[in-house]
DNA sequence: AACCCGGGGTC
DNA sequence: GACCCAGGGTT
């Protein structure tokens, strides 16, 4: 399958120039100061669907807050939560905790470094355990994500939907072949800085690449149409209303989310899905679904807030409680202090509305 | 294989 | 707006 398209592919010279290239052209990262493995893996997870410029004090931060996989382990989970604010898919730092927490208590705190074990780790998939097998370990094991795919697609003039998940394990086999035995490490973060900082998707510059003499897209003028990807669906508009509900003391009510789905155990303000509720009986419905009267005032602001699937909508209004209340019973609800709102984790639509209020 | 899951940067 | 980013989990 692989032996079609490489038969006539110079590995070794191509091997060669890619680390060559690197190995003068290197990124100074904070996660490359050295191979502590629990440092790659932290890196990997935040890097996944986000760019490095973005990742660097968020990676800062948390090692400092959490050096060790055994202080990740003994947090709590809003802490992590709070530490990943703003990042976005909090899945990850989720199952990140929820992996650490198995290192400590089945793998004495050492990180495995074997495929299986590694893998069947939570959050770790195919691409982040060939990176930290990779680069921390130093095995010579694919990993294969969107930059990689980009790379290759043009190093090799494939035209395969790199959206289609047996077009990622095709990739997979082409760099078992092109990996280097010698320096795997070396070799896949080389492809990963190319991706970035010159194949990259739009313009890339080929003159400046180590690799265009070996680049077939290149060679057949097609750079800049590869790779092929499958357009996204757009994201579902969905409109709410967001009360900022507060009573005569300087506090607010705020709520806790689901422990499943979007922005699990994230706060916010609480959101009525206009879906399903029409804006005259927002105050009835909150009252039988919350246990609480308030009175919603006036509009304070419109907030837009756009997914990789869906887009919010946010009607956000003031409201206050009717009675002089201090105290909420449902358990989703928490009555704070303003000045305490800083200590929960909100998502980056609810922290608009945060600045908003102060 | 399709869908769910954030947020930010770029053009 | 469209597209992309060091993807993984669930169904």
């Amino acid at each position: 399958m692989t032996d079609q398209i490489l038969q006539d592919f110079n590995i070794s010279g191509f091997q060669k120039a890619l680390l060559h290239w690197y190995d003068q052209n290197k990124r100074d990262l904070p996660w490359r100061e050295n191979q502590d493995p629990y440092r790659i893996w932290v890196s990997e997870i935040m890097l996944q669907q986000t760019k490095v410029d973005t990742v660097i004090p968020y990676f800062h931060h948390f090692l400092e807050k959490f050096p060790t996989v055994q202080d990740l382990a003994a947090a709590e989970e809003q802490e992590v939560l709070k530490a990943w604010e703003g990042l976005g898919y909090y899945s990850r730092a989720r199952n990140l905790q929820h992996a650490v927490r198995e290192v400590v208590t089945e793998y004495n705190g050492e990180i495995p470094s074997t495929p299986k074990e590694l893998g069947s780790l939570k959050g770790v998939g195919p691409y982040t355990k060939g990176a930290i097998l990779s680069i921390a370990f130093n095995k010579p094991e694919p990993a294969v994500d969107g930059n990689v795919m980009r790379v290759f697609s043009r190093l090799l003039h494939i035209e395969d939907d790199i959206a289609q998940a047996r077009t990622k394990k095709l990739f997979e086999e082409y760099t078992r072949e092109l990996i280097s035995s010698d320096d795997p490490s070396s070799f896949n973060q080389a492809i990963m800085d190319l991706g970035a900082t010159i194949c990259t998707p739009k313009a890339p510059t080929c003159m400046l690449c180590p690799l265009h003499e070996y680049c077939r897209a290149f060679a057949d003028g097609v750079q800049e149409k590869l790779p092929i990807k499958q357009k996204a669906k757009k994201p579902k508009p969905v409109p709410y209303v967001t009360l900022v509900i507060k009573n005569r003391h300087d506090q607010v009510i705020i709520e806790k989310r689901s422990n499943q789905g979007l922005l699990a155990n994230l706060w916010q303000f609480p959101m009525i899905p206009l879906t399903e509720v029409s804006i005259d009986h927002i105050e009835n419905w909150f009252r039988s679904e919350y246990g609480l009267k308030v009175n919603m005032n006036a509009k304070m602001d419109q907030i837009k807030h756009t997914f990789s699937h869906l887009v919010w909508h946010l009607e956000v209004h003031e409201a206050e409680l009717v009675e002089d209340q201090t105290v909420v019973s449902d358990e989703r609800l928490k009555l704070i202090n303003k000045s305490d709102i800083s200590q929960y984790p909100f998502p980056v639509s609810h922290q608009k509305i945060i600045k908003l209020i102060k």
